[in-house]
DNA sequence: CCAACCGCGTTCAGGACAAA
DNA sequence: TTTGTCCTGAACGCGGTTGG
């Protein structure tokens, strides 16, 4: 049974930084008393700076780790999920990439037919960690012991994840049928809790997800969804996979519109003359292009 | 009573890096 | 050089509480 995000992939993180690339200074920061720590403790007074040689590391240590959940699910519906796609049609430019995505295809430029679903992954590490004099990767506690506020906790981050799924919404009528998720390793803000059950059921995105089980050490309770799944935390592999492939299964189209009660009645009447119900629903979102 | 403070959430700012 | 993305901490704004 695999798992999903852990505190232990994070020491691992470090470990293989160290090893590849990276110098301690451009990981850590040194405080006052040459202690190198992964961030500012809540308590700390001393003189602080903002390092920004880890981010692109995390960046790509955690969408690695997405990518090899996904496309282990992909693999069952003989799919695959690529990182760094571009796809014009979708605003999914060379600049502004899909983080990852489940495609028919393997290749880097895609068209939207092949697209069974785009992800956008905003992780953070989420534990403070100390690099200690004898060269030991040891936790000092998790996020709620440090300074940092991480992923989805962040509002600019859910801002930054709404608003590129909405460009990619808004890009083509050929996005409207493609899925997005957002995964992070947090839980949300509770200011965020109905707006990501709205964006659900409005069909903008289709979850916030979090592939953390335990993002803290000692909870007193961690959330587990919000009312209508907009959020989601996931406790196990199987739980994931369950969610992908119900996704990936059922087709779904977004739509959207600013129309008075007056319009849609004729619209829906118009509509109504179709046949089957699936050319009914088709027919229905010609119309409200209109 | 009201200034000071606290806690919380949002916005601003900014460096490294990558790509064009 | 410019633009965009990654991540972060600082600053800011606001409502509620505290204490002189």
């Amino acid at each position: 049974m695999e798992s999903l995000w852990t505190k232990d992939l994070e020491k691992q993180f470090f470990i293989e930084s160290l090893k590849n690339y990276a110098s301690p200074e451009q990981l850590f920061y040194v405080t006052d008393d040459k202690r190198y720590l992964a961030y500012w403790p809540k308590n700390y007074k001393g003189t602080k700076s903002t390092i920004q040689s880890r981010n692109s590391l995390v960046g790509k240590f955690t969408e690695k780790k997405v990518v090899g959940f996904l496309d282990r699910i992909a693999r069952k519906r003989d799919l695959h999920a690529v990182q760094g796609v571009i796809c014009d049609k979708l605003g999914l430019t060379a600049r502004s990439r899909a983080d990852v995505v489940i495609s028919k295809k393997r290749d880097l430029w895609q068209s939207p037919e092949d697209i069974l679903l785009i992800v956008e992954v905003k992780m953070s590490l989420l534990w403070n960690w100390e690099l200690t004099k004898s060269g030991e990767i040891i936790c000092l506690g998790d996020y709620s012991t440090h300074q940092g506020n991480p992923s989805l906790l962040r509002s600019d981050s859910m801002l930054k994840a709404i608003g590129k799924s909405l460009n990619i919404r808004i890009s083509s009528y050929e996005a409207a049928d493609i899925p997005i998720i957002v995964i992070g390793n947090t839980p949300i803000a509770n200011s965020y809790f109905s707006k990501v059950d709205i964006l659900k059921s409005t069909g903008v995105i289709q979850g916030f997800w979090s592939i953390n089980p335990k993002p803290l050490d000692n909870p007193d309770s961690v959330l587990k969804k919000t009312k209508k799944n907009g959020f989601y935390k996931f406790d196990n592999y199987t739980e994931l996979e369950k969610a992908v492939l119900d996704l990936l299964q059922n087709q779904k189209r977004f739509f959207a519109s600013m129309k008075s009660h007056k319009e849609l009645g004729h619209i829906i009447e118009k509509a109504n003359k179709a046949k089957t119900h699936e050319e009914k629903g088709k027919l229905f979102i010609e119309l409200l292009k209109e």
